[in-house]
DNA sequence: CATATATAATAAGCGTGCTTACTATTCAAG
DNA sequence: CTTGAATAGTAAGCACGCTTATTATATATG
């Protein structure tokens, strides 16, 4: 056991948090010209996918808070990206749908995203890609079914019973 | 090609996005007792291994630029990790120190960042964790390289000739 | 020595995430 | 209908990354 000195376990917090701060970096770099950020180009994915589509529900497709949604989504309507727009039958809810400028950028940041994939992947296997891939979903599951036990348990108690 | 639908290459970006930030909640969420951020947490284990170093040295080892080691370090000062001194021979610097009290906290850290990658890679065979490591370390490489490449021609034109 | 350049650290201000707290609105219960 | 809880969105303020600019110090060159 002691002589297992290097799996490279121990630098996989390390590792991941370069390869997501390198890619990004190299994305914002290719993508600066539109100014688009990754963050927004994330955001503008789901919203072209469900135009229309409340603040709330975004943040829990993204996986970040409302008010995260909401401060991005402010930068988005300055950059002309996205447009708020009124529920009729629910005054709370603003609706976002993306605008012609998106539109028209969306083919375009979306190659520029699959060229950094490949530039990452050079020399990486066909295999270990979809190792790659498989494991990395693995993590995802891991962490998001510990994370929201809690909060399930709490949510179901005395329902199941 | 056409039917190569979904290797899930594609979503590379985002899953590298969505585990590292499940990682660093995860690893917050425990080590929040301590008062350690992960960004803290980083700049510590350099420190650890090289007590004394300058913040320039450590802007280059964590790759970060030097302000963002200035208020890092600041705040790191303020929790009692870490201890700013000056260099005898050169006056611009700040040396780095542990405090004792990061030296005892080290090793708990330590195996706590331990247990959230055991956490995270449950279900994943040996191999795959050989591969996931091999890989992150190649897109590392791949960005890492193309990204200094330009600067790299600058800081040697002409001297090679 | 004097001046120009380089280096170490910091300041100011921004983007993107967070927590906590608030307003406006809707819905459920009495 | 009224009261109270839940939901949608936002405000304020913080952490950590960035770019750009400034200060202090060191070093190289005339």
């Amino acid at each position: 056991m002691s002589l297992m000195v290097s799996d490279g376990i121990d630098r996989l917090g390390f590792l991941i948090h370069d390869v997501q701060r390198l890619m990004r970096k190299r994305f914002e770099a290719r993508a600066s010209g539109l100014g688009l950020s990754s963050a927004q180009w994330r955001l503008l994915v789901r919203v072209a996918k469900e135009a229309g589509v409340a603040q709330a529900r975004l943040a829990e497709l993204l996986e970040i808070e409302p008010i995260s949604v909401s401060r991005l989504v402010d930068r988005m309507e300055e950059g002309g990206w996205i447009e708020r727009r009124q529920d009729a039958t629910d005054r709370r809810v603003r609706m976002i749908f993306p605008t012609e400028k998106a539109n028209a950028a969306y083919a375009d940041v979306k190659s520029l995203a699959g060229e950094v994939y490949e530039e990452s992947l050079t020399g990486v296997s066909a295999e270990e890609r979809r190792v790659l891939i498989r494991v990395l979903d693995a993590i995802v599951q891991n962490l998001t079914d510990a994370e929201t036990s809690l909060e399930k348990m709490k949510n179901t108690e005395g329902a199941a019973a």
